[in-house]
DNA sequence: CCAGTCATCAGGGAATCCCCGATAGAAAAA
DNA sequence: TTTTTCTATCGGGGATTCCCTGATGACTGG
């Protein structure tokens, strides 16, 4: 494999004092240890520490003194954003990285709203998460191209802000269309149990996917189940 | 990256020769990179090749001879087990270890009814994977204590038959499916995921229903959400 | 009093849902 | 070895939803 030979002493020492202290989340060994691997042969980037679920995340930040973490957002018992929001009661500052198998820009924006530096996908390129920790380092925010778009459009032809709880706008009827639909209910059956036209249900639909920016149905459902399993976590 | 022609025989010489090479197929390159690091590192292995979906790996396939493979269970497109179905017509005898973030047994023994050698998941060690490649090029069956445990506890308390209504019911494609609504792919998408007709992913649907009992699709959506979020209620 | 939002509904084409099948092969049972 | 059951795959066709483009009255703020 090759080399690395960045040897020069001098230059090296000097980094080594500043190396970048990096804990590692995530409840998949393998992927501790690619992220470990890929890290520590970065001249400027060192792993401090390793943690495997939320309690012992925190129990070890107050030991390695991180820099930046790296935490990936489906951990057994809390999850990443669980710890996440934990974590900004005690260190508001902490650059922290997050880490999720899903595309989909709900989880981003969840991410980003709780306080998350960045969010990058398991799909995406090793490289990229150097890249996303250098950026956070700097105090920047990173999010990958392709979620960037997604939430981009999702901006553009939706609703202004990076939606504080755009559900808020949603109207007594609309949201309470949406919670229906986040129970399961059909369009026929939300219609009857409010004593409406289907096509008066449709509408509300219709407000609803614009005023969240969503694409189809599918989408509202998503979102509506979701909210309606986090109990409205807004 | 290169391409380690690791023949000169002087170091690492009769061991060189008979080095078993390891096919990777998984969609998240930062696990890719985790197990190639891990797995280069000894004497006795050598990733001769990765691929991130089920295609791309029978093409890989071809080229790289591997000894063994290394399959993730949820590819995009047609999933680990699809894979391994598909090998085992071309090649019925290449051990094939599937890899895993769940750790209910529903896949697990799934996968080894589907012919695979191997099952171990994310969660557990890394050097465990590297006894799961050994012990399937030994022609043994590999499967973690812990989901054996469950296996067998399956067994004793009444497998199969027991079950009312359980998403273990499920027949293979009909699993894929169910989790293919639950990330929010619509039917067109699905089919074309899996290279089927509209109806034959409607007539799965009406299947998984019927099998947990659900009256409308919207309920199935529901319960598909649900299942993806939380690693099955069941 | 007028622009804006809300609640309510319609028309109509495209897509889906959901009921009826069917066939061929594999697995299990008899 | 038959027979039956299960699985994977597809189709027809009516009912329902989706999704777009409106429309009407009612209430609300400036």
């Amino acid at each position: 494999m090759s080399v690395t030979y960045k040897s020069q002493t001098h230059t090296s020492q000097s980094q080594a004092v500043t190396k970048k202290r990096i804990l590692v989340v995530d409840d998949h060994p393998i992927v501790r240890q690619g992220l470990a691997l890929l890290i520590n042969r970065e001249p400027d980037l060192v792993v401090c520490g390793e943690a495997e679920e939320a309690t012992g995340a925190m129990h070890v930040l107050a030991s390695a003194r991180p820099d930046v973490l790296i935490v990936d957002i489906s951990l057994n018992g809390p999850d990443g954003l669980d710890l996440l929001k934990n974590i900004r009661t005690t260190h508001p500052a902490l650059p922290v990285l997050i880490l999720s198998m899903h595309d989909e820009t709900i989880y981003a924006e969840r991410a980003l709203r709780a306080g998350a530096n960045g969010y990058i996908m398991k799909q995406e390129a090793t490289e990229k998460v150097l890249v996303a920790v250098r950026r956070i380092l700097n105090g920047e925010i990173y999010v990958s191209d392709h979620i960037a778009n997604k939430m981009l459009k999702h901006y553009i032809t939706g609703a202004g802000t990076l939606r504080n709880s755009s559900i808020a706008d949603l109207s007594d009827r609309e949201l309470e269309v949406f919670r229906l639909i986040g129970e399961g209910h059909g369009t026929r059956q939300i219609a009857e149990e409010l004593h409406l036209s289907i096509k008066t249900v449709e509408s509300y639909q219709a407000h609803i996917k614009e005023k969240l920016s969503l694409r189809s149905a599918r989408e509202l459902m998503q979102h509506a189940i979701q909210w309606n399993m986090n109990e409205k976590i807004t």
